[in-house]
DNA sequence: TATGAGCGA
């Protein structure tokens, strides 16, 4: 920068900015847009402030394209000859397209607690009640007691042996002959013989492999759990807590992994793993309790 | 702050 008797009076470079830039643009007549004509003129008067903190008027001549103008469907001319409402009354012909509203507007989520789709809530038909009255049908396919809970419910869930136990599995030749033997039946390549491999666990419930991870940031959505996790293997489900008044993260989540191997490795990897300026904390999860 | 939501033969 040029120095010079006059510099002294001027404020140093890091204040200009930021004090006295902008901040005294309201003494300046407004800018004005005429046009454009039917020429395609358009003019722009604007008045600014110089270096040495004189007002000067700048003027800006411009041709419209004709084409855009051509473009403009009819509707769109209709549209232009509206009268403005709300704080776009004060607002110079095209000096702005959009506005900035600061009405409030209250959104009203549908399922949030305290609202209407909650008040049906608490009348004190249960499904079960309603079951017991020939409203729903519900049979556990467990321990078979109908009208008292679903199969997920069932307080014998955890007794009863996996599924895969309770179908007899074909023996080798009836299973490769498929509809050839037994009655005929489909049968799953996963429940033909042969079909255990040794060191792949199946997949029994979809709870399983579950990896907690705490200590996530605020703004840590399941797509990002999902890109992170990934890597280690075929992820069947990411779960981030959300607090359902606010919205916002909890601080945690859930990642399921197809294959316990990568699960374990994602766990070695991972915890400790520094993001989004958080230490991760990756640990295996004990299983929900519902 | 800190271990999950909701659906239904």
């Amino acid at each position: 920068m040029a120095s010079n008797g006059l510099a002294t009076n001027k404020l140093r470079w890091g204040e200009l900015e930021e004090d006295d830039g902008e901040d005294l643009d309201f003494l300046l007549p407004p800018r004005q847009v005429i046009g454009p004509d039917e020429n395609g003129i358009k003019k722009v008067i604007e008045y600014k402030f110089d270096d040495e903190g004189n007002k000067v008027k700048i003027t800006t001549t411009t041709r419209v394209r004709k084409l855009a103008k051509a473009r403009l469907s009819k509707r769109a001319v209709e549209r232009r000859s509206w009268a403005k409402f709300g704080d776009a009354v004060h607002e110079d012909v095209g000096a702005r397209l959009t506005m900035v509203s600061t009405e409030e507007i209250l959104l009203e989520r549908p399922r949030a607690p305290g609202s209407k789709a909650e008040e049906n809530k608490g009348s004190g038909d249960s499904l079960a009640q309603m079951a017991k009255g020939g409203a729903v049908l519900m049979v556990c396919r467990t321990c078979g007691k109908k009208g008292d809970h679903w199969t997920s419910k069932c307080p014998y869930k955890d007794l009863a042996a996996p599924v895969e136990t309770f179908v007899d599995k074909p023996t080798g030749s009836e299973a490769s002959a498929g509809a050839a033997g037994g009655k005929g039946s489909y049968v799953p390549p996963s429940m033909r013989a042969g079909a255990e491999r040794p060191g792949v666990e199946m997949r029994r419930r979809n709870d399983e492999n579950s990896v907690r991870v705490t200590n996530l940031s605020e703004d840590t959505r399941e797509p990002d759990l999902l890109e992170l996790f990934r890597t280690f293997g075929a992820v069947s489900r990411v779960y981030v807590a959300i607090d359902q008044k606010t919205g916002v993260s909890r601080g945690f989540g859930f990642v399921n992994f197809v294959n316990k191997e990568d699960a374990e490795r994602a766990i070695n990897k991972l915890n400790g793993y520094g993001y989004d300026n958080l230490i991760l904390r990756v640990e295996w999860a004990t299983p929900r309790t519902n």
